[in-house]
DNA sequence: ACAAAGAGCACGATCGGTCGGTTTGTTTGT
DNA sequence: ACAAACAAACCGACCGATCGTGCTCTTTGT
């Protein structure tokens, strides 16, 4: 740190600039960001901003990219923590959850917000997130097929949509998590999941009690 | 009609901008949407529409009773005509799909893009949004609890619960469905709602086969 | 005649983006 | 060892476009 309290030079690096703009587009929308609030927030010009990116499209890319390895490493990594199997699908839902409740992000889901925002419309950002939606639904199914082959989740469930019914309830649980009454998003979202996976799955003593 | 094609003096009614505004809404966001370009849309001067509202906040809440006018003619009256029950709850879900899939807002839900806008967000647009949410989750409910009534439901299904899953599956219909292949997102919701009405149902010969 | 609806224009603010110049850290020549 | 050379990082000023909004004047229906 310098005297001013600013970022020493190199500690200004693209890392921390994408974080903060996770942090304003998960806010304030991918395409509401604004690059004067985004170099106000870091303490450096906005013409600085286009030193590392050619356009403010180029920098919407790239905080999609950063977004992924936050959660990659936030939600996706704890989950790969906990053996393969039922157990393993739950935690990844907790963990999701988890990540919309931590006060980092108030905004709700970058990811949910951006898709929002850009589904109706075309472009490279747009392809970059449908893309991004695919994937983390075949993740998801991949841990499905995983539980099956444990012996742990019925062999007839369609694991495909599995994943699509557990996206929405963490989909809806992020978008609502301000509108409808505090935390209550969250409770029907653990509710919901607990419920499917108690109802698909060999050995119920696998997944934790009710009480919540 | 006057000759140069545009709407006669009085036709250019409030119905008719705000039909125009709950479209642009749909596309672009609730705060998205421009002046500028509704006035331009219906061949009005810009400075014409403060003639009816005083300000864009009274324009968007406006723009969001219509929004909930169309919903009503267009999704609620619809299940009222089907016997209340299992069948009228269903006939809510598919025609909720049915509005969605409807070309007239290619932009997805005007509700769900409007909420995600404004879920970190405070003021009356907020306040108005989140009260209208609840109103929705609380019909739901009470259709849950009239096929309960009419023995048609499971009598320790929790209404609540329900309510929440199908809109966790709506939402995620409307918000999808262009970013997931083609109408998968519709399929999806359809299967979802039909498997969780058929587990808690007295009598599955009142649902439609699983044939789509 | 009168009131409402609308047109036209101008305003301040903010947006993404550009340009020229300055600072800084690293590399290289000797 | 030391300074010249270079490229990346960064700043302040500025541009054109668009935004919401207020003002004045004209058109139109009753």
């Amino acid at each position: 740190m310098t005297t001013d309290g600013r970022l020493a030079r190199g500690a200004r690096t693209r890392t921390a600039i994408l974080d903060a703009a996770v942090a304003l587009a998960t806010e304030a929308g991918l395409d509401g960001l604004s690059l004067g609030q985004l170099a106000e927030t870091l303490g450096v010009s906005k013409s600085g901003l286009f030193a590392h990116w050619r356009s403010k499209e180029e920098l919407q890319l790239a905080t999609i990219e950063r977004a992924r390895e936050q959660w990659s490493e936030q939600v996706i990594a704890p989950a790969l923590r906990v053996p393969r199997g039922i157990r393993r699908l739950w935690a990844l839902h907790e963990a999701r959850l988890d990540f919309y409740a931590a006060a980092v992000l108030p905004g709700g889901c970058f990811f949910g917000n951006a898709e929002f925002e850009y589904n109706a419309r075309s472009g490279p950002v747009r392809d970059r997130l449908a893309e991004a939606l695919t994937e983390w639904i075949a993740f998801v199914e991949r841990l499905g097929a995983e539980a099956i082959a444990a012996g742990e989740l019925e062999p007839d469930v369609d694991v495909r949509q599995l994943a699509y019914e557990f996206e929405a309830f963490g989909l809806n649980a992020a978008l609502r998590s301000r509108l409808l009454a505090p935390e209550s998003a969250y409770v029907f979202a653990r509710r919901a999941v607990l419920d499917r996976l108690r109802a698909l799955c060999t050995d119920p003593t696998l997944l934790p009690e009710d009480s919540r």
